[in-house]
DNA sequence: AATGAATGAGACTTCATTCAT
DNA sequence: CATGAATGAAGTCTCATTCAT
C-alpha cells in the first residue's frame, strides 16, 4: 500500500507545517523561552501527546524555523553569486534576499536572529555553519569590488559586518513600520553602502580632526563626572 | 552619626554593584530566563535570601543593566547635542559614544539590547522612554545635516533607522573580534555612513536598472522552485 | 465519540473532588496559610504538578470550597423564603439550614467562615456578594414579622445579625461536642431567639436599673486598677 | 544603681507596648502569619534586631496579645460573679464586660478570637485553660438562674455556649458598624437572651410542627436536586 | 541598645516530556 | 493517531530568626 503511506505522511506534513506556522507565531510574540509547549499545542487545536507526535522536542521546531529561514537565504545567495551581474548589482541582490526574508517573514526572521543562542550542541553547530554559509556571499562579493580596485575602504571582513549590521538589526524595528518596500528599504541600503564603500578614501571625514579631538574631551568630562 | 550610616550605607550599595556585575556576566551568557536566580546567589557568594535583600527582584535586576547603558549614553548624547560641533562632527561622536558602550560593556549592551523585551508594564515603558530619548539625538543631528542641504538621502527617519542598526547590531560579534578599537571601527562606520549619506543622489546604483532586473528574475526562479 | 469525552471528564471531576476534599480537611485543621499546596498533594497522592492539573491555584481550592457551603445555602435559602410559611417557620427553617451545613460539614465551614479573608480581588467580591444574599433572606424574614407586629424588638438590622452570632459561632465549638443533633440545636437556638423577639417590649430587663448601675460602678473599679 | 535599673526597664516596658500595639493592628488587619516580623518592625521604627530584643518571638508577641485580652476579662469576672447582684444583672454586667473588649479593643479581639489556633504547645493549653476560666463565670451565673427554676430551658453548657454565640462572634461585624454603644448593644443582646431563657418551656415555637415538617421535606427536596 | 546582614528552609507555581490507553 | 494524566525538577520569592559589630 504505497499510497496509503503516501497519503499519511502528506497529512502528516502539512499539520507537521501548521505546528511549526503556529510556533513562529507564539515564539516571535512571546519568546521561545516564554512560550510552553501547552500554548503551541493550544494555539494548533492539538493535545500535549499529539503534539509530540508532531513535532519531536521543542527544540527541534526551533531547528525547523531556521531551516526555513536558512534554506532559501541559501539557495539564492548561491544563485546570486554564481550569476554573471556586477559587483553592486550581485550586491543589490544580495540585500534584497535578505531584507525579503526579514520583512516578509518578520516572525521566522525575528526567532531566528534572536533565539538562535538556544540551540544547543550539534544543532548549534549546524546553524552556524549555515549562517556562516550565507555570510560568505556577501564577502565574497565584496571581495571582489575590492579586487576591482573600487572600493575605498580595505576591510573586507568588517564591510561584510558592516553591510549585515546594516540589514539585519531590522528585524527589531520592521514590525512598526508598515507599508515599507522590500525594493525601496534595500535600495536605501544600498545607496548608503555602496556610497559608503566606493570612492577615494577620505572624503567625507576629511578636516574634522581638531574638532572631533575637542568633542572627545568633552565626552571624557561627562563620563568622569559619573562615576 | 551621619559617618556611620553612611558608611553602612556604602559597604551596601558597593556589595549591591558588585552582584549587578555578577548578573550582567550571567545574563550575557546563558540569557536573562535562563539565568536562575540562585545560579547569581552562587556566583556572587551569597545565599537565595542575602541576595534578595540586596536586589529586590531579578527584574530591578534588569532594570539597574539598563540604567547603567542608557544613563551614560542619555548624558554624552546631550553633551553632545547641545554642542556646537559640526554636523558631521557631531555625528561622529554620537557613534564614538555608543560604540565606546558596545565595545567596552559587552555584556551590558548584550543584555540591554537583547533582553530588553523581558522588561513588564511600566518599566518597560520608562525604558522604552529612555531608549527613544537616545534616538532623538541621533534623528535631530541628522536631520540638521539635511537642513543644511548637504545630503544625499531625504528620509531622515530611515537614515536615523540605518545609523542605529549599523552600530548597534555590533553587540551580536564584536565579543568574537578582539583587538578592535572604537575610535577606528566607529572611523570605519562613519566613513561608509557619512559617505553614504552626502552628496549628489544617486551616484553610485546608476545604470543597474536592467542588471538588476534580470537579477531579481533569477530570485524569483529559485524561490518558486523551493516551494 | 461523546460517551469517551463524558467519560474522561467524569473521572477529572472525580479526582477534582477528592483533592478538595483533602484540601478541606488540611484547611480546617492546620489552616488556608499553614497548609503547603505540597501537604495537599501528599495527602491526596499526587505530585506536585499533577495537583496542578486539577486544582489551577490554591486560591481557587478556597473558592470551591466557599461555593460548597454557599451554593447549598443559598438554594435552600430561596425555597424558603419563597414558601408560604409562617414567620417562626421560616426562620426555624432557615436556622435549621444553617445549622445543616455547620454541623454535618464541619471541615468546610470552619474553612468558609475563617478563612474568607484570605480571598483576594474578584474572588473577595464574589463571595462577599454571595454572602450577603444569604443574610438577606433571614433580614427579610425578620422583617416581615415585624411588619406582623410580633415583634418585641425593633431594629431588625441588629436582630439579623444576632441570629447570625447565634449561629454561626456554633463553628468554633462543635466539632468537640459529638451526639449532637441538627434539629435539637436548631429548636434550642430558636426557643431562645423566638421568644427573645417575641412579646412586648422590656419584660425579663425589667427592674434592674439600681443594681445594675452599682455593677457598672464595680466594673470601673476593677478596669481601673489594672491600668 | 537601681535607679538606673528602674529607669532602663521602664523605658523597656514603654517601648515593648509599643511595639505591642503595632503589632496587634498589623495582625487585625493581614492576619497574624499574613503579617511579618519586618512588618512590624518598620512599622514601629525598628530595625529586625532591636524588635528581637523586645519582642523574644513572634508567638510571643501573639501571646501577650491574648494576656490583654484575657486579663481585664478574668479580673472583672471574677468581681462579678462574686458580688451580690441578682442573676439577670450578674449576666448582663458578663455581657457588658464581654462587649467592653469586644468594640473597644477590637484589633485585640479580633487577634484573640481570630488568631488562638497559631499558639502553640505550651502557650496554647495555657490560653485554653484561661479562656475556659472565663466562659465558667458564665456558666455558674446561668446555672444560679436555674438553680432558682426561673429558666424555660435546661441545658446550661448549650445556653452558655449560645451566650458565647451571641456576644462573640459580634467581633466579625462589629469594626463595620461605628457608633454602636457597649450597653445599647449588651441590652439587646440581653433582652433577646434572657427573655428567650426565661419562662415556660415552648410558648413561642408552638403550634409549629405540621408546617415544620412540610417545610424540612422542601428542605429535602431542595438538597436532593443539588447532588 | 541597636543594627544590618545573612541564613536556609519552604512558599506557590510552571514546564518539557512521557506513557498507558 | 490522539489523548489526558502524571512527573519532578526548577523557577522566583518570603520569612522568622540569629549574630557580629
Amino acid at each position: 500500500m504505497p499510497s496509503k503511506t503516501e497519503r499519511k505522511t502528506e497529512r502528516y506534513y502539512r499539520k507537521r507545517e501548521h505546528v511549526v506556522d503556529v510556533a513562529v507565531r507564539l515564539f516571535s510574540r512571546n519568546g521561545y523561552v516564554g512560550t510552553g509547549v501547552a500554548d503551541i499545542g493550544e494555539a494548533a487545536g492539538l493535545a500535549r501527546g499529539a503534539l509530540y507526535y508532531y513535532i519531536g522536542s521543542k527544540e527541534a521546531l526551533l531547528a525547523e524555523i531556521h531551516d526555513r529561514v536558512l534554506d532559501p537565504l541559501l539557495a539564492e545567495g548561491a544563485a546570486i553569486v554564481a550569476s554573471e551581474a556586477s559587483f553592486p548589482v550581485r550586491l543589490r541582490l544580495l540585500s534584497e534576499s535578505l531584507l525579503w526574508q526579514i520583512m516578509n517573514r518578520q516572525d521566522h526572521v525575528w526567532v531566528f536572529l534572536h533565539e538562535y543562542q538556544q540551540l544547543q550542541g550539534e544543532l548549534r553547530i549546524r546553524f552556524r555553519q549555515k549562517r556562516y554559509r550565507f555570510e560568505s556571499f556577501v564577502r565574497d562579493t565584496i571581495s571582489a569590488g575590492r579586487d576591482d580596485g573600487a572600493l575605498r575602504i580595505q576591510d573586507v571582513d568588517l564591510a561584510t559586518l558592516a553591510f549585515l549590521n546594516l540589514h539585519n538589526y531590522t528585524y527589531q524595528w520592521v514590525g512598526g513600520r508598515r507599508g515599507l518596500a522590500v525594493e525601496s528599504l534595500s535600495a536605501f541600503y544600498c545607496e548608503i553602502f555602496l556610497n559608503g564603500i566606493l570612492g577615494e578614501p577620505g572624503d567625507a571625514s576629511a578636516d574634522t580632526g581638531a574638532a572631533l579631538d575637542r568633542g572627545r574631551a568633552l565626552l571624557r568630562t561627562v563620563r568622569g563626572s559619573a562615576a
